[in-house]
RNA sequence: GGGCCCGUAGCUCAGGUGGUUAGAGCGUACCCCUGAUAAGGGUAAGGUCCCAGGUUCGAGUCCUGGCGGGCCCA
């Protein structure tokens, strides 16, 4: 007689492996038959929104987007069941300079060879083609949102916003325009961006200059000596000294006055000896040492224009090279031009934009700055100050189109201004009223818009928004008022920011415009193009101020930390610009994808993982639980041993949400669940820890602690169910009879659990919940696990001191275990536990812990046990165990008595006696006689 | 070079306001089971809490300085 075939065993359609990568793709599509996204917009309750900061539509998804879109739906879908309406409006970045140059390299074409309209046609098509790769990559990884309706910085609703907005700021006087040195191609004749540009070894004349002293400077020193003294300034770039105005010193640094034949020179003492040694001079005598402060404000003479050079002070002078002077040409270098503002010189640059200097230039107007180098130099020997020339090979940058060297020139910019309408001080406050998590977050941005210039919006391209200026032909005046744009704009919202490059001024503006200033009637229109971060900062007005629904601010901004920098900035800068408010409530940043060893992805390490392979090796959802499990605050690690380890928790999760199905195929919780005050103790217990689970992962998901949720469903899987409810109710389940109120109790249990745990990992394990839901061996209550709630405990609390107890208990069967463990090892009398007697001698101050031994065989899963005072004496193969954590407390194991139940492989001394069939135990026995007696079983 | 941040067992993570022998799960080793079976159960071994100073009766936890790593600037 097979018995097997009398036993209650699983029984489940649900595969054991996932095939996740061949599967996957079925619930995409389930869930878009039953148009789950929108189903969830549905009925009502409290709105969260969180705010999707758009990816740049380039190329393919990566592993930091990726993470990035995961964190998102695993936040909407654990507010969504929380019980909020969360909706999601993808979105992404379409203009700027990384698409319009590889345009170009599609097109074959250089800057300037075809219309801008044109160009800006091709990049249209090109981004279009990136943003629908992009959204079936973010859908395949899971993530729910209106991907039918997402927004696009492109499109002419967008841009007519991003127009609009940059309006409400000039209208608002925080815009202004100012020359600002660029990189610069003269022979192309164009503005570069840093992208743009080629680091190319160059020949540079390499010359030390000296500057008079001026008279305040002498005062300034009076220790020097009478006759002449200078400041000794190096730079290899001649061509630059007519549009110095300033030394920069550093004010770290000391600094010497030498002796130098029949004259004084000034520079840094640490670069005295290396200028010794390139002249070929002795070590001259120092006269004194000097603090550069002492200099700050006094002045030095133009080598060769009767004018000043200012002393100034800098952080950035170092004593690598030259000799801690540095020329100062505003015009003409960023460092020049950050301190230039500090000390309010003018941005001069007397160079044409054909790398010509200005006609009026003295001197030299009217030379190519190339030449003109020889003849500066001829000039200062002339004048007696060259100290020194030679010339140096270096690093220097060149245009990647001509390969031509490229200059710092100083050209007309737009920019907001941070201290016009206090910009900087409302943000500042702005940033208080925002929660940042993690809170370093804050200080982070704090400290970037202390210090941050002004916003330069202006970049000389073609595939962006344009800047909306009209100026006077006549008397160069802006056109501030918003009434002189409200036609453009109305026409940007219909027909995109094309109109702009394709008509005259004239053509835009409202019929009869006079300038407010001259009554001029011609107008010009800026040829500029708005730098992105104000297109994706102006997002709250394009998308959240439009859609109906979303709503202004947002609850949530959640990117990486560098977008302290990016769109958390700009963003805040033109919401605070334009709203006096910021448009978040709460800004959540993780960190960056590295390697297995802390260290970033990149081509040139070798170690860049790609999300595709993930998906197609192991499936979305291990990337998923990936980005759920690590703690995304910090910086996140994934290695091939992180995926193994991963499949390997995928994989217990799995099996334990199948056997769950398996051992319910017979139970329906309409009819079998037994009411709690029928249930039995350790069932009891087994709810009072679902409980605590339950508070525990939602109040994780909550905080957006998601590694907690994964290792609190983990744990959960192993402890509480396999290891503990399965393993000790594995015989009620198999071998009582199935309408047994005991089973019953248990497999109320395991109910609640399956639906606990399926519903709390839904929002991460997105396919495999849905994948357990639709395999449910009774009536589910909706079309989709993710139309489902959180599970909330209805059941009352335990008593005190009652999960003490059960805890007690629970040490008491590891130590049996223990006990077990050294028996199995030291004899081979024990194999399965249900092979053993356990003996227990039980010291009187353990009273009341071992109340009922059928309780104990039934807890530690074995066929007899007794409490006996004293224990006999160990025979042999048997063992004695002293219980660790119960002192005084002794377990003997040993053979259990009796013959083995052929059916429920326990151990019984009436086993051989029953009246029908010999091989079972009286339980079994009675259990058999009563399913033939129903007719739910026939035996030959 | 500057700003912000991180560094606990092979892996992923716990360790309020400083206080007994630093925890969990996985993995590993060994054992058991074969009625969750390319499953399941058990036992055990793993840590100079990055390093060095300091404060303290006492520091993984506070301070300073290093080292390593990340983001953003220069």
């Amino acid at each position: 007689m097979d018995w097997k075939e009398t036993l209650n065993l699983p029984r489940t359609t649900f595969p054991m492996k996932g095939k996740l990568p061949l599967r996957e793709p079925e619930f995409l599509r389930f869930w878009e038959k039953i148009d789950l996204y929108h189903r969830l917009q549905e009925g009502d309750g409290q709105v969260f929104i969180l705010h999707d900061g758009p990816p740049y539509a380039n190329g393919h998804i990566h592993m930091g987007t990726a993470l990035n879109k995961v964190l998102k739906d695993i936040i909407l879908k654990s507010r969504r069941m929380a019980g909020f309406k969360a909706p999601f409006v993808p979105g992404w970045d379409c203009h700027g300079l990384p698409i319009e140059l590889n345009v170009e390299k599609e097109l074959g074409v250089k800057r300037g060879e075809l219309p801008k309209v044109e160009i800006r046609k091709h990049c249209r098509t090109y981004a279009q083609r990136f943003v629908e790769v992009q959204r079936e990559e973010f859908r395949r990884l899971g993530v729910l949102g209106d991907w039918e309706r997402p927004y696009l910085t492109m499109s002419p609703g967008y841009e007519a916003t991003i127009a609009r907005e940059f309006v409400r700021f000039l209208a608002s006087g925080q815009v202004y325009r100012r020359k600002k040195p660029v990189l610069w191609c003269s022979h192309c004749v164009t503005a570069l961006a840093e992208a743009e540009v080629e680091y190319e070894n160059h020949r540079s004349p390499s010359i030390y200059v000296k500057f008079p002293l001026a008279e305040d400077a002498r005062e300034a020193l009076p220790e020097l000596p009478p006759g002449p003294a200078f400041v000794v300034i190096w730079t290899t770039t001649p061509w630059t000294l007519p549009a110095n105005l300033a030394v920069a010193l550093n004010p770290e640094y000391p600094y010497v006055a030498v002796r130098w034949g029949e004259e004084v020179l000034i520079l840094a003492e640490g670069r005295l000896s290396a200028l010794c040694a390139e002249t070929g001079a002795e070590l001259p005598e120092i006269l004194f040492r000097f603090e550069a402060s002492r200099l700050e404000g006094k002045h030095a003479r133009h080598p060769f224009y009767d004018r000043l050079s200012l002393f100034i002070l800098a952080d950035y002078v170092t004593l690598e090279a030259g000799t801690g002077c540095v020329h100062i040409a505003p015009g003409h270098g960023e460092e020049d031009y950050e301190s230039g503002l500090r000390y309010g010189l003018e941005v001069y640059s007397p160079v044409e934009d054909t790398g010509r200097f200005e006609a009026s230039l003295p001197l030299f107007g009217g030379q190519g700055i190339w030449e003109a180098n020889s003849q500066i130099i001829a000039l200062l020997k002339e004048k007696g100050l060259l100290l020194h020339q030679e010339e140096i090979e270096h690093s220097y940058p060149h245009c990647w189109r001509c390969k031509k060297p490229v200059i710092f020139r100083a050209t007309e910019q737009w920019f907001i201004s941070m201290e016009a309408q206090d910009l900087r001080k409302k943000a500042l406050e702005a940033i208080e009223r925002v929660r940042w998590i993690p809170r370093w977050g804050k200080d982070r941005i704090k400290g970037m818009v202390e210090k941050r210039p002004d916003w330069c919006l202006s970049r000389q391209r073609a595939w962006g928004v344009p800047i909306v200026v009209f100026s006077c032909a006549a008397c160069g005046e802006i056109l501030r008022d918003e009434k002189y744009y409200q036609p453009v704009l109305e026409r940007f919202a219909q027909e995109g920011t094309d109109l702009w490059f394709q008509l005259e001024a004239a053509e835009l503006l409202p019929p009869g415009t006079r300038c407010p200033s001259c009554g001029g009637q011609e107008f010009r229109k800026e040829e500029d193009i708005l730098d992105v971060w104000f297109d994706s900062g102006v997002s709250f007005a394009a998308v959240l101020e439009k859609r109906p629904e979303l709503g202004f601010p947002a609850d949530l901004y959640l990117e990486g930390s560098d977008q302290h920098r990016g769109w958390f900035q700009s963003s805040l800068l033109c919401a605070v610009g334009t709203r006096g408010e910021p448009p978040y409530r709460a800004v959540l940043t993780h960190g960056f994808v590295v390697d297995g060893h802390g260290r970033k992805m990149s081509k040139s390490l070798g170690n860049v993982v790609h999300p595709q392979d993930i998906i197609q090796k192991y499936g979305a959802e291990i990337l998923r639980l990936w980005v759920a499990s690590e703690d995304y605050r910090e910086d996140i690690r994934l290695s091939e041993e992180i995926l193994k380890r991963l499949v390997e928790a995928y994989r217990k999760i799995r099996n334990t949400s199948r056997y769950l199905l398996g051992v319910l195929s017979d139970f329906d919780p309409a009819h079998h669940q037994v009411p709690w005050e029928e249930l039995p103790e350790f069932e009891r217990y087994l709810f009072h820890r679902l409980a605590q689970l339950i508070k525990r992962v939602r109040k994780a998901y909550e905080q957006f602690e998601f590694h907690l949720v994964v290792q609190a469903l983990h744990q959960f899987c192993i402890l509480d169910l396999s290891a503990l409810a399965i393993d000790i109710n594995r015989d009620r389940l198999y071998c009582e009879h199935p309408e047994d109120p005991r089973r019953r109790a248990t497999q109320t249990y395991l109910y609640q659990a399956l639906e606990t745990l399926v519903r709390l990992m839904a929002p991460i394990l997105s396919f495999t919940a849905e994948d357990v839901y639709q395999h449910y061996p009774f009536v589910r209550e909706a079309e989709s696990v993710h139309l489902l709630s959180f599970p909330s405990p209805d059941w009352p609390e335990a008593e005190p001191g009652w999960v003490e107890k059960w805890e007690k208990r629970l040490a008491l069967r590891a130590e049996i275990t223990k006990a077990l463990e050294q028996a199995r090892k030291e004899t081979k009398l024990v194999g399965s536990s249900l092979d053993a007697e356990v003996l227990l001698r039980l010291p009187p101050e353990y009273e009341g812990l071992v109340e009922d031994p059928a309780l104990w065989e039934y807890l530690a899963i074995v066929s007899s046990f007794k409490v006996l005072d004293p224990l006999p004496a160990p025979e042999e193969g048997e063992v004695l165990w002293e219980a660790e954590e119960f002192p005084g407390v002794q377990i003997l194991v040993r053979r259990a008595p009796g013959q083995k139940c052929a059916r429920c492989w326990q151990w019984k001394p009436e086993v051989g006696s029953g009246s029908r069939f010999k091989e079972l135990c009286d339980r079994c026995h009675s259990v058999v006689e009563r399913l033939q007696a129903e007719g739910r079983l026939s035996l030959s």
